[in-house]
DNA sequence: GACCTGCTGCGGTTTG
């Protein structure tokens, strides 16, 4: 007989002895959680930062799993166990050896590295109080061979990782074996995760480890952490998969999901920092870096401030100018970025959480993560875009029960002030943004339009058959268990398993792409080659990024890495801010550029090609409803006021629109014919209805229009006479063939073959290449391209393709959100004006088109001129985008 | 000497 494990300490008054310790208030929601994880029900747990969800989910697990499954009443805080039996403690299946800790009983993920290193020190202490014998462990990209090692061995009791490492470690034989014990899987963050096809990776992960479950066994349990949505109760179903449709209180095993959202009162100030006066303040520009004095100013009165800004150059741009506007700070105030260097990054993380940084000007990275407790204030510099994303930052601040949380919008622009206070108030009345699940439009459950990521799922079907092999029925009935695949589609499934098999129609000559096949004697599929297992398992994520350079000084540290096409630009000798200093080039070489401190002067920044995220759908309602209360001379909060002369000279002008009226302004110069919209629905669904109505306004007569786009508004520029009535808008807002005359205006084809690339990597088309030795953009691009075509021109049935085109219409044009609001806007009256000269409103579309076409000398007689002419009416001063002189 | 537009995130190995 094996020996027996010692056993444990008994778990109630280890829990309580574990709070009483540190004098913590347990989590308010303490009882619900444990109740639900007592009877093996699986939920959503939606709390503000820094009230112990984390010990709360845990110890609620320790206790569910360390007593029997049935009869329990409750465990720990003020709970007393029906039966004093405990569990016979975990037998060790290795004969010979002594106390064994139990094998992986709890899966915790988190979608960053990081958190997964912060929430492992918790944990680990909390195991450590309770559960003496448990083992927990970190498993990530970064996990050292040696204890790589050691879990290939034997996989700790609680294990925490990323959606990636959990998806690698199913691609082993033996994953069922490692994962019989295992009680239950924790998500932290699940928000970052929905609506990303790392939460569609995540959903058929999640659906393979329930599925492993013996029939006989406890249920897995599936729990979730999650910030504040619109939608948690959709959350949490496509969380934790079809548990969800069952009823409440059958059994156990059937017990519908428990979504425990905490409402605790957080209190969380918004406020802006009006500028002096709004007749000198820019009416177009994204910088803002004409607030600097009022942002040191506010820097002084906190003993440290997380500076948000919305691009990585911003960053850098504004570390820059408060260097320069209050060169005390320096060695006191840090810059923080996505390409920043990983060995610096660390070192400002750290310096925020020691508080030997006063100030800190971020992207963000730093959004989510390690709590930073001495953070007091949040500036926002530009607008949030959204109400959740400027939420989350100014939760960054006050990052304990009871402390106040505050961010403060510094605007770039006047129209900014309007939004953050519509932010506000529809914080303040709690109207949050949805995320919704990858390809699910519309309402809930699959709608018109709906697509499924197949490229996710062609690599899940690669992982499976490397992790033991599949039966084709087995894991189709297994995959549609997961949100993502609900009602998978015979010619899907069909297709995507021969794809992995064959290549599809047009790869089958090449043996590279036959990744999976069947073997007769086992009746299974599963993948033969060595070397292609070996590849398929370094190109797993759904991840892909844009290829970079590293930026590096000759002999010595690395700073970070820029795109191949600035360094490209770059001339031996030029200089560049990056990483908070000046640079200068030398030379490329293997990926690799070589730099060292620049004498001359700054005169470059690096450009990141990034994501254009628009205005959110709740922002935007918002902040029309603020705008037509300024049409209606009320003028409510204290940014509305201060916009006040602005609004006054709109009116005059033009017209300021309602919730019942949206405006547009005609009007002709020299260049042409102007026609203004303002739908203020973000820029993505503007790029949209600009694309339509060009292209339907030259259905008829040839026509050329040039086109711009902000988050307020479009205009269509026609050297030829273009006159609008109310006839012709009619024709314009007509809600038929949309997607159709969209796709005909814009380049479509050029667009899905960019678009084609993510879904080619993903699928595993094409390879990355090992970590360290990426290939270049341009390889990626090219071989992308290649099978596009050839796709296009012998495969055009391909369902990837058409992917390719569904992920263009709802990602680069929101063509959902395009749909609603042609009906809103068909449902509204027009305000038709024709203006003698640009207005508040039109004028920022004017210098963003300027920018696109003219050099910067050109641009600035232009706005000057422009500027001359408002002049009289009210004076302003533009904090104008320029073109960078290359 | 002006003055700068677009976020984040992950991942492999081992046969000497």
């Amino acid at each position: 007989m094996p020996p027996r494990a010692k056993s444990p300490p008994p778990i109630a008054p280890a829990i309580s002895a574990f709070f009483a310790a540190r004098g913590w208030e347990p989590f308010p929601f303490q009882r619900e959680v444990w109740a639900a994880q007592r009877d093996g029900k699986s939920g959503l747990i939606h709390a503000p930062t820094g009230f112990g969800k984390t010990y709360a989910a845990f110890c609620g697990l320790v206790a569910a799993d360390y007593l029997p499954f049935k009869g329990r009443a409750g465990v720990g805080m003020g709970f007393v166990p029906h039966s004093e039996e405990p569990h016979p403690p975990p037998t060790s299946p290795l004969k010979g050896e002594e106390k064994r800790a139990p094998p992986l009983t709890i899966l915790w993920i988190t979608p960053l590295k990081a958190l997964a290193g912060d929430s492992y020190l918790s944990i680990k202490e909390a195991a450590a109080a309770m559960r003496p014998d448990w083992t927990v462990g970190i498993r990530t990209g970064d996990t050292s061979s040696a204890e790589r090692a050691r879990q290939d061995k034997r996989l700790p009791t609680v294990l925490l990782t990323t959606p990636e490492s959990l998806a690698l470690l199913l691609n082993k034989a033996d994953w069922r074996d490692r994962v019989s014990a295992l009680r239950a899987v924790v998500v932290d963050e699940w928000h970052e995760l929905l609506g990303s096809k790392r939460g569609v990776l995540l959903e058929l992960c999640l659906a393979r480890l329930r599925n492993a479950k013996k029939p006989s066994a406890d249920p897995l349990m599936t729990w979730g952490m999650s910030a504040t949505l619109g939608n948690l109760d959709e959350a949490m179903r496509v969380l934790i998969g079809p548990d969800a449709a069952m009823p409440v209180g059958n059994t156990a095993r059937q017990g519908g999901g428990v979504l425990i959202s905490a409402n605790i009162k957080k209190d969380i100030v918004i406020d802006s920092l009006i500028p002096d006066t709004i007749e000198r303040f820019p009416w177009a520009g994204h910088l803002g870096t004409q607030m600097v004095k009022r942002v040191v100013e506010k820097i002084g009165e906190a003993k440290s401030t997380l500076i948000f800004t919305n691009t990585r150059s911003q960053t850098e741009l504004w570390y820059q100018a408060l260097l320069d506007a209050a060169p005390e700070l320096a060695g006191q105030i840090a810059l923080h970025h996505g390409s920043l260097d990983k060995a610096t990054r660390d070192f400002v993380e750290d310096g925020i959480r020691s508080g030997l940084l006063r100030a800190v000007v971020c992207t963000s990275s730093l959004d989510l993560g390690v709590d930073f407790r001495p953070v007091e204030q949040v500036l926002q510099i530009g607008s949030p875009k959204g109400i959740a994303r400027l939420l989350q930052r100014a939760g960054r601040s006050g990052h304990q029960p009871g402390a106040k949380s505050r961010v403060t919008v510094v605007p770039t622009h006047a129209l900014e002030l309007v939004e953050a206070a519509a932010a506000r108030k529809a914080a303040m009345d709690g109207r949050i943004e949805t995320r919704r699940p990858l390809g699910q439009l519309g309402g809930a459950g699959p709608a018109r339009g709906a697509w499924r990521a197949l490229d996710v799922l062609s690599q899940h079907l690669v992982s499976c058959a490397l992790g033991g092999g599949f039966d084709a029925d087995e894991l189709r009935a297994e995959v549609e268990t997961s949100a993502s695949f609900i009602n998978l589609t015979d010619e899907e499934w069909q297709w995507t398993l021969d794809f992995v098999t064959k290549g599809g129609a047009s790869l089958s000559a090449y043996p590279d792409f036959h990744k999976v096949t069947f073997d007769a004697e086992t009746k299974r599929y599963v993948v033969a080659d060595r070397k292609i297992a070996q590849r398929h398992r370094t190109n797993i994520g759904t991840i892909v990024s844009e290829a970079s350079i590293s930026v590096q000084f000759q002999g010595g540290a690395r700073l970070g890495h820029v795109e191949e096409d600035f360094v490209a630009r770059l001339n031996p000798g030029d200089a560049f801010i990056f990483a908070g200093r000046v640079v200068e080039f030398i030379r490329v070489r293997e990926m690799t550029a070589y730099v060292k401190r620049a004498t001359k002067k700054r005169n470059l920044v690096p450009r990141w090609a990034g994501g254009k995220m628009p205005l959110t759908t709740q922002l935007a309602d918002a902040t029309r409803a603020l705008i037509a209360e300024a049409k209606n001379g009320i003028y409510s909060t204290p940014e509305t006021q201060c916009c006040k002369p602005i609004f006054e000279l709109q009116h005059r002008i033009s017209a300021v629109p309602d919730e019942k009226r949206w405006l547009i302004e005609t009007y002709k110069d020299r260049e042409g014919w102007h026609l203004f919209f303002f739908p203020f629905e973000g820029r993505l669904v503007h790029l949209g209805l600009a694309t339509l109505f060009s292209y339907r306004l030259a259905k008829d007569e040839a026509k050329t229009f040039s086109i711009s786009m902000n988050d307020y508004g479009f205009e269509l520029v026609s050297p030829t006479e273009q006159t609008l009535t109310k006839e012709t808008l009619h024709q314009l807002l007509d809600t038929r063939n949309v997607e159709a005359d969209i796709l005909h205006g814009l380049n479509a084809a050029e667009l899905a073959k960019r678009q084609f690339r993510e879904i080619a990597r993903v699928a595993g088309l094409i390879d990355q290449g090992y970590p360290g030795a990426n290939k270049s953009n341009k390889q990626l691009q090219m071989s992308s391209g290649l099978l596009f075509d050839v796709f296009t021109n012998y495969d055009s049935a391909n369902l990837l393709l058409k992917q390719a085109v569904r992920e263009v219409m709802e990602r680069q044009l929101e063509a959902t959100r395009l749909q609603a609001a042609l009906l809103r806007l068909r449902a509204s009256e027009v305000l038709l004006k024709h203006c003698e000269r640009y207005t508040p409103f039109s004028f920022p579309l004017m210098v963003e088109r300027l920018r696109e076409k003219l050099s910067t000398e050109q641009i600035e007689d232009r706005v000057a001129r422009m500027v001359a002419e408002i002049e009289g009416e009210a004076t302003t001063s533009f904090d104008l985008p320029r073109k960078r002189k290359t």
